[in-house]
DNA sequence: AACGATTAGCTAAACGTTTAGCTGGTTTGA
DNA sequence: TCAAACCAGCTAAACGTTTAGCTAATCGTT
């Protein structure tokens, strides 16, 4: 392997002046440049990050956590971070918890032992996650992605997810819906209950009653959700529509309509929240809320490169950036017209 | 941050000793040793794999280079490699390159700068691709993952893309199904190639005539697989059945179907590749080949690892572990059993 | 009693960078 | 004309580990 040392003798210079053309840092005349330069080619030199960040304390790694990247939400958002990062010099460390604790405690240990510069988080919900509270006091600079608890101070974004939920039912109360069933994953989710938020306040603003016995919540998975939707069925009753917390839930709805006879949009509306890929692309495309998921990793990304190159003064209380949602009009919910978008 | 130093002077010995303690590498007495932990808990010390890697010529980091984590594909062969590293201490850098060259050898400095112990390659196509050369003259352990050269010698972790192609269409000439079409991606990916190969080897089997004009190409996607068939379906003449050469592409051909007014199963069968979680929430759920993405990624890891950990002197040639897929019969195929499972 | 083996611990030299501080030389401006 | 300012380059001390090599004590064996 090359080092400096070898760079400089070929190059008959000191290494001082071969860090110095590596990191245009010093005045260095273009002759010496040149020859180190061609030195530098002639070895195939590559500076050591690891020496370098040794010295500088700052290693250019930036580590993501998220819950499981096997749902299609998170490999767009990781997709954002990383070119962000990309684009200021970063690479990412991306770990999967799988809402272990222990693998929790491990992913943040070798993290923390490689000295990344800052972290994102896609993982807490409550305030006094040991993780998070691990980073504060070691300081490590660091972003809430799309999670976040109730009242945190700090470097955040997220999706305006009231917001998600008030167009979704508002399009649905549009369509003349008015027995309209919410069905979210568990109460710890803030995305979940803001989305249900959102729901009741639109059923307020229209003066439509709430029909509780159709408001679930299960896991964010599309077997759960359909489990969930064949009982109501079975059931006898059923609600003209469904707001589903997030794609994949509803399409569990729509299949549990589907297999019980019913059809989608024509029988029962659905509309769901996210907008997957592979929401248009469903057989009957989705009608949902766009959630700027890149976006949330890309500002993430932009924010926690920000946060570690400020002097750590200013702005103690964290940027808190909430990205506003937009409603994609497909098929599902029986309102034919185009995409739109926006904002 | 709490150093060695610190810690060994909180204990009263040598850094030596403290050094000693954290990786028990030598003699030290129950007495020292137990100081030295008290310390390390009462300081938080966390050893500086920066330091430990200058030292010791090895990072504990696997580089993992991919076309685009958005492709359901990949998470989960991601999610098996971490699962594998992580169980060997290793942590993963995930790049992106999207298929751009410029972007690729960005990526490839990156790592090598990180000086990754070993790479994992899902990018690579041609035996002359500038990553895998790099790679091979910087002595870099590598190996190919999914994707491989034809003749590449050296480690890889594939499916058996033929047996695949092979089990679907056998499947599909079963089902009496006689005219049986063929949607592959770019001849440059072997996947597909492969796939080709195993459908053509088993009509021949059959001996079923290739019907050449059913026999397409475009890419690896919904939207491609779609607009492809709108215009075969405009042509007049339909297939009675599909192999697609991946579920994305299975789905875009089973839209097309559906938009035309054609039933699937009943009209025409759809037989897809790869397995990809959605395809069984599909609404009709995809008769498919599981190529076990998750294994291959696992598997992938450890062997870098071993490759890592080995004198590089013994098998020079790599080790090439090809996967036997097996076949989902899920419904678009006209067969209802229930699932199977193999091998 | 003398010997090697074994155990326990320490010292100090790397690993490959960055960077403060130094030495001369060359401009500049008053 | 001379000091200040600037420029170009070098030396050497870190950064936080690992580890070879040393000392010294203890323990069996002969």
């Amino acid at each position: 392997m090359t080092t400096m040392r070898k760079v400089a003798e070929l190059a008959g210079v000191s290494i001082a002046t071969v860090s110095a053309v590596v990191n245009n840092s010093a005045y260095v005349s273009d002759e010496l440049r040149e020859r180190v330069q061609s030195a530098i080619s002639q070895l195939d030199y590559r500076p050591n990050a690891l020496a370098r960040s040794l010295k500088n304390r700052r290693t250019k790694l930036l580590g993501f956590m998220v819950r499981n990247i096997t749902n299609p939400f998170y490999p767009e958002v990781v997709l954002g971070a990383e070119d962000a990062a990309r684009a200021a010099g970063y690479n990412i460390l991306v770990s999967t918890t799988a809402d272990e604790e222990d693998r929790e405690r491990a992913c943040l240990e070798s993290m923390l032992e490689h000295r990344v510069d800052g972290m994102l988080l896609g993982i807490v919900d409550e305030i006094n996650n040991p993780t998070l509270i691990k980073l504060k006091e070691q300081k490590v600079p660091l972003v809430l992605v799309n999670r976040w608890p109730e009242g945190f101070e700090g470097n955040a974004v997220v999706a305006d997810n009231i917001e998600g939920g008030l167009l979704a039912t508002r399009h649905m109360i549009d369509q003349a819906y008015k027995k309209i069933a919410f069905i979210g994953a568990a109460q710890r989710f803030i995305t979940s209950r803001h989305r249900e938020e959102g729901y009741r306040r639109a059923m307020r603003e229209a003066s439509l009653a709430v029909p509780e016995d159709f408001i679930r919540y299960c896991d964010y998975s599309e077997e759960h959700a359909y489990t969930e939707y064949r009982k109501i069925i079975e059931s006898g009753e059923i609600p003209q529509a469904v707001f589903a917390a997030n794609d994949l839930m509803a399409f569990g709805v729509i299949r549990a309509f589907l297999d019980s006879g019913y059809r989608v949009p024509e029988d029962v509306a659905v509309v769901g929240c996210d907008d997957i890929e592979f929401s248009s692309k469903f057989l009957i495309p989705l009608t949902t809320v766009h959630l700027h998921k890149y976006e949330m990793g890309k500002l993430g990304a932009e924010l926690l490169i920000r946060a570690i190159n400020e002097p750590d003064i200013a702005e103690p209380k964290g940027e808190f950036i909430q990205i506003k949602p937009y409603l994609v009009i497909r098929k599902s919910c029986g309102a034919m017209k185009t995409e739109t978008h926006g904002p």
